[in-house]
DNA sequence: CTCACCCTTATTTTCGAAAATAATATCGTT
DNA sequence: AACGATATTATTTTCGAAAATAAGGGTGAG
């Protein structure tokens, strides 16, 4: 394996710069890169191993996902957050959570409920297991992330897929911001529980509202909890 | 001006990634450069006189809009089109349109009506000009988009906007697919005029009703007229 | 004749130097 | 001291050469 010894980074992504792109992404969503903080060529240099022009291309990228912020001639930052800005990746996950979900359920087969049945497993044996908080963390939003995807996997539409997983990213940002600020959530779990079984027994609109109710008073806990962090920028 | 003597060529935005990834946008938008088509680095280093590295971040800025296709390693090409595709933007067009103009005509003032009035007002006075098509159809198409733009302007939430204009571009690329190959369509002028006096009267309902109408039926056209170009790509 | 292999060519991808621009500091004038 | 103009520094942006990769072509073994 001598690539390995020539280019050790490229665990995502044939190209380094998707490769950068996917970890700068990873660490924007994790606030590992503050909101608003600039992003800099000669430190993100240092900190990706990567050239100005690769860096370049993957800012670009992040820019139109609306995790990075470009300012002409000035160069990037982490996007901004405001309690504006919440409150319009809401409504629009609301929007289309709730319109992909209806569809998911009537066009659904086999493998879809499948999935859906899976991955909520996965996410209860995750929470039962290890209620510890640390290494449950970064695992349990990977499984979160899997069943909310399942959900609406079936919905037959690429194009809308692609629109949820940017408003995803968005709001998966804000929870981690706000994340050492909020008490743990209620009752996460018997949410995801009634989701799924609305959705197995192919009740669209129950299913509807109950991914309304969840994704708002997601967004109402961080707005409640991590307010003071959406103003000062 | 100096600068002109300098640099000629940066007629959009500040810097020249910007203004090339506005030119490509363009002729990609409308079909001078066709989907599927393979965008070679030599080809467009001569055609659009930039380096490598500048034509590689305004691929990558359009690639995530949807209007280039990405081939790891294997470079850039136009986005294909499809009947899928066509169904998918369509659908999606409808739901975030719908949605905003029902927001716009809750929340609008005086001045969204001023715009939507004023919009649709130029765009009948260039039908009415100009019955000549070659200089009409560019013109035409500016204000015909700034129309639908002036509608969901008041809606309140520059997310779903952006994400609008995204998809408001990706059909309009479909329309000039088949310019050439439709007839010039039926009641375009009394479809608009019925959109804003629903607007302007605030009935919500039927706003929406005749703005889903007006997406479907074009999409229904192009299907119609240049389905044949539609899965040869 | 077919297929796998290596060699050659075409193309993309990456890099760091150099140019362009913005930010900051310095200085002279009022 | 306050202000504006100018020089200096910091940073971004752009470029074309060089490295990496894929595509194409030919050769020989089976």
């Amino acid at each position: 394996m001598p690539d390995r010894a020539i280019r050790p980074r490229k665990e995502f992504g044939k190209t380094i710069a998707a490769d950068i792109t996917h970890r700068l992404r990873e660490e924007i969503i994790a606030c590992g890169l503050l909101p608003g903080e600039p992003l800099r060529f000669d430190v993100l240099r240092e900190r990706f191993g990567a050239s100005f022009t690769t860096l370049r291309e993957a800012l670009t990228a992040l820019s139109a996902e609306g995790l990075v912020d470009a300012q002409e001639q000035r160069g990037f930052r982490v996007a901004p957050v405001s309690g504006q800005d919440l409150v319009e990746v809401t409504d629009a996950r609301v929007l289309i959570d709730v319109e992909l979900i209806r569809r998911s359920i009537q066009k659904g087969d086999d493998d879809w409920e499948i999935a859906v049945i899976s991955t909520l497993h996965r996410l209860k044996r995750i929470e039962q297991r290890d209620p510890e908080q640390a290494l449950r963390d970064a695992e349990w939003k990977i499984a979160h992330r899997q069943f909310h995807q399942a959900l609406v996997s079936a919905c037959g539409s690429a194009t809308l897929l692609a629109i949820r997983a940017e408003l995803f990213d968005r709001a998966e940002r804000y929870r981690y911001l706000s994340a050492n600020f909020r008490p743990r959530p209620r009752d996460k779990a018997g949410e995801h529980q009634a989701i799924m079984q609305a959705a197995i027994s192919r009740n669209a609109e129950q299913a509807a509202e109950l991914i309304e109710t969840h994704i708002r008073s997601t967004a109402d806990n961080v707005a409640k909890y991590a307010g003071h962090l959406l103003e000062a920028g």
